[in-house]
DNA sequence: AATAATACAATAACTAGTATCCTATATTAT
DNA sequence: ATAATATAGGATACTAGTTATTGTATTATT
């Protein structure tokens, strides 16, 4: 968290209590993938006073920052994460067409891909986004 | 075309000359993963009393009977193409940062994942969503 | 403490997509 | 072919998520 400080500050801006609630939140719900109506409604009972577009703006300065990284999941809403490592985002998602459940599966196995894609287009790759529909185990009954 | 024409028939709906010309326009545009307005202006050309509405509806129904697939670039447009082989989706997309164009790349190897993903997690996969971002060779300067 | 910059809440505006309403067109039966 | 009935289209209102604006409050710097 004083690390997160430290982004702030370099950059100029400042870590203000709605900002700080918003990302305990995020923070608090690792494994969420909150919408920003989701987290909005959770902050609220800390800080009712605080506004919806405080949210919305917040997430993109946190995302600016690389301090959380922006989802689509194509169900109508941004979802973020934590961004444990910036380089780093070799997990992907698992979605469930019934229950809507996101769930995270490690693969390593896209470098190669990568690599070659890269030297048979000329496509210099700088990120990727892979997710799986599907139906998990308890809906598949 | 005649296949579609039997598709509408034996799904119980109209191929009107609205709905023909919208597809006419992905045909005509295969390798180009129009969004609804891109659509819209296009075929306006030809038929400049048609509404936007008409054009979503088509979208709608060409999904439904499978004619026509949604892509999601994240940038902010459904996103389609034509539906060759209804069930064989093993083309993916090279999205460039720089000047937004979308490339194709044929990729087999993600089966031998599905395969493990569904045996190590119990998760039934049915659809999956690749896209690698990054610059395309022009925009490599 | 005064000044300047940034952030806030409230709210209006924007945008892609959807629903509604009524008219027009197309299919089916006569 | 014509009438009856269902489906589709155009215009437009509406929805929902997100963004921009405005005036006030808070924070950082002098």
């Amino acid at each position: 968290m004083d690390d997160i400080k430290q982004i702030f500050k370099e950059e100029g801006y400042k870590l203000t209590t709605q900002r700080r609630a918003i990302l305990d939140v995020i923070v608090e719900n690792q494994d969420k993938h909150l919408s920003p109506e989701e987290i909005y409604d959770i902050v609220k009972k800390k800080y009712p006073e605080i506004g919806i577009a405080t949210v919305y703006r917040t997430l993109q300065l946190l995302e600016k920052l690389n301090i959380i990284y922006r989802l689509n999941f194509d169900d109508g809403y941004n979802r973020y994460e934590l961004n444990y490592d910036s380089e780093n985002h070799h997990h992907h998602h698992l979605i469930c067409l019934k229950c809507g459940k996101v769930m995270e599966v490690k693969l390593d196995l896209l470098e190669n891909l990568e690599n070659e894609i890269e030297n048979e287009n000329g496509f210099k790759i700088v990120d990727h986004n892979v997710k799986f529909f599907g139906y998990c185990a308890d809906c598949q009954q």
